[in-house]
RNA sequence: GGAGGGAUGGCAGAGCGGCUGAAUGCACCGGUCUUGAAAACCGGCAAGGGUUAAUACCCUUCUAGGGUUCAAAUCCCUAUCCCUCCA
C-alpha cells in the first residue's frame, strides 16, 4: 500500500512513477473521493464532537440534582444524524481503500523500462554452462529412473504434483537441509517455523490479497461458512514470516531481523494452464527455502543486495551457472519496488529458468502490516522496509542437478556440497 | 463431552456506566546530585487519523464484530485466542 499522504499530495508523481509497470488508475475518481471524505470526515468528527460534549455535561448536570430532561430533549435526534454520516463517511473511506489497496508498489529509480520478462536486463553471469558429449535427457526422463513419478501423483491428487521416492526424495530432503544450515551457518539468518495456513490478513499484509485471491487455494474450516474463518494455504513462506512481526514496533537493537525458513508453497497457477505442463517446473505444491529481511529504511538497498548474494551462495556452493537479472517494471510484482531474479541452467531446456526472485518492497508491505521502529524513545514510530528471496526453491533445484549432474548412462552425480547429507555417496543410479 | 476464568499502553497490572486515553510499577528519555556511575529525587513518555502555514484544536482506538445508552474499557450478544477444573 502506497501512503495516502503521498497518494494526496503528489498524485502526479505516483501516476508517472507507475507508467514504468504499465499501469495506470482512475485519479479522477480518487481525487473526487477524497474531496467527499474531507467534507464528510469533518462533519462525522464535528457531530462526535457534539455528542462527546453533551453526554459530558449530562453527566455532571445529574451528578449535582439537576434536572436532565431539557438536556436529552436536546441530544434526541442525534443518534440519529450520527450514524448517518458515519454509513456515509464509512462507504466514502471504503472505496478509497479499494482503490489505493488495488494500486501496485512504485519502482525505484534503477528499475529499467519494459514491458515483458523480455525486457528483463542481465546484471551478471556465473559459470559455464557444461559441456555434454552425450545425448541429453531432460529431469523428468532422468528423474523417472530414480523415483520420481508424476502418474502417481497424478492418480492420488492431480496434475502439478509429484511423488518421490528413494534417492530422488533424499535428495530432495538433502537439498532443503542443506540451504537451510547454509543459511543459519553462514548468513546469520535465524530459523523460524511458521504455518502453512495463513488468514487474509497476513495475505493481505504481505499483498496477495485482495487482489490475487484466484492464486491461492482457499479452505473452509469443516461446519463454517463465514469469510472470517477462511484460511489460506501459503503461497510462500514470505507471508507468515513477514508477518510475524506485524503490528509490532521494533526496537533499533533488534535490527536488522533475519529470517530463514523452508516451507511447502501452494500455488493454484490459474491462468498458467498449458505452461510448463512437463516436470517439475510449475507445481500446485513445491518446497522452498525462504530469506526474510526487515531493515531500517535507509539499509534496505544494500541488503536487497546482500540478500541477492546470499541466494547465489547456494548456487555457487552447488556449482550450478546462472544468471542475475533485474527485472523490468512491467515483470515487477505488486508489491515490490525492485527485484532480481536468478536464472539456472537447465541444459535440457538450453535456457536459464528463474529459481530465486530477491525482492525490496520498501514500507509498501510495512504498511499494510504496521510494522515499525523507533528512532529513539523520544521519535514517532517509523515503517520498516521488508525483503525476501527464495534461498532456493527446492523444486527447480532438483531440476537443475539432475539435468547438469546427469551422466551418459543417466546416473547422477551428487555436488560434493550435498555429500554430507547424502550419506556420502557419489552417484545416484 | 461438561463447568468456569481471562484478553487493557513496550512489559506487568488496576479500573467494571459519566472529570478514565486510562491509576500504579517496571522499562525508556531528560534533569538535579556525583570526579564518573549507581542510588535517591524531579519531570516526560500509547498509537492512528482529521483541520491548519503553524501554534493549537478535534476524532478514533482498552482482542474483533454487533447491540443497549444522552454517555461503554466498564452492561448484553457473537466470534477468535489463552488459561483452569471436572469427565
Amino acid at each position: 500500500m502506497l501512503s495516502k499522504k503521498k497518494l494526496k499530495n503528489d498524485l502526479e508523481g505516483v501516476v508517472l512513477a507507475l507508467k514504468k509497470r504499465n499501469f495506470s488508475f482512475d485519479t479522477v475518481e480518487l481525487e473526487e473521493l477524497e474531496g467527499k471524505r474531507k467534507v464528510n470526515q469533518i462533519e462525522t468528527q464535528d457531530l462526535q464532537n457534539l455528542r462527546n460534549t453533551q453526554s459530558k455535561s449530562i453527566g455532571k448536570a445529574k451528578a449535582a440534582g439537576e434536572n436532565i430532561e431539557p438536556l436529552l430533549a436536546e441530544v434526541a435526534d442525534l443518534g440519529g444524524r450520527l450514524d448517518k454520516a458515519k454509513s456515509e463517511l464509512q462507504v466514502i473511506q471504503d472505496k478509497i481503500n479499494n482503490i489505493v489497496m488495488s494500486i501496485p508498489n512504485v519502482p525505484h529509480e534503477s528499475v529499467p523500462e519494459g514491458d515483458t520478462e523480455d525486457d528483463n536486463i542481465e546484471v551478471m553471469k556465473w559459470g559455464e554452462p557444461m559441456k555434454f558429449d552425450f545425448e541429453i535427457k531432460d529431469h523428468v526422463d532422468l528423474g523417472e529412473k530414480h523415483g520420481l513419478d508424476f502418474a502417481t501423483a497424478a492418480k492420488i491428487s492431480s496434475a502439478r504434483f509429484s511423488v518421490m521416492t528413494g534417492k530422488m526424495a533424499k535428495l530432495h530432503r538433502a537439498l532443503t537441509q542443506f540451504m537451510l544450515d547454509w543459511h543459519i551457518e553462514n548468513n546469520g539468518y535465524t530459523e523460524a517455523y511458521v504455518p502453512y495456513m495463513v488468514n487474509a490478513q497476513s495475505l493481505t499484509g504481505t499483498g496477495q490479497l485482495p487482489k490475487f485471491e484466484e492464486d491461492l487455494f482457499k479452505t473452509h474450516l469443516h461446519g463454517e461458512e463465514g469469510e472470517a474463518r477462511a484460511l489460506y494455504l501459503i503461497p510462500t513462506a514470505e507471508v507468515p514470516v513477514t508477518n510475524l512481526m506485524s503490528g509490532k514496533i521494533i526496537n533499533e537493537s533488534d535490527l536488522p531481523l533475519k529470517f530463514v525458513a523452508h516451507t511447502p508453497c501452494f500455488r493454484s497457477e490459474a491462468g498458467a494452464y498449458g505452461k510448463d505442463t512437463r516436470g517439475l517446473i510449475r507445481q500446485h505444491q513445491f518446497e522452498k527455502v525462504e530469506l526474510v529481511q526487515i531493515t531500517k529504511p535507509e539499509d534496505s538497498y544494500k541488503v536487497l543486495e546482500e540478500l541477492t548474494s546470499h541466494a547465489e551462495g547456494i548456487l555457487q556452493a552447488l556449482e550450478l551457472p546462472y544468471r542475475k537479472v533485474i527485472l523490468c517494471g512491467g515483470d515487477l510484482g505488486f508489491s515490490s519496488s525492485k527485484t532480481y531474479d536468478l536464472e539456472v541452467w537447465l541444459p535440457a531446456q538450453n535456457t536459464y529458468r528463474e529459481i530465486s526472485s530477491c525482492s525490496c518492497f520498501e514500507d509498501f508491505q510495512a504498511r499494510r502490516m504496521q510494522l515499525r521502529w523507533r528512532k529513539s524513545q523520544s521519535d514517532k514510530p517509523e515503517l520498516l522496509h521488508t525483503l525476501n528471496g527464495s534461498g532456493l526453491a527446492v523444486g527447480r533445484t532438483l531440476v537443475a542437478i539432475l539435468e547438469n549432474y546427469q551422466n551418459a548412462d543417466g546416473s547422477i552425480k551428487i555436488p560434493s556440497a550435498l555429500k554430507n547429507y547424502m550419506g556420502d555417496i557419489e552417484l545416484i543410479n
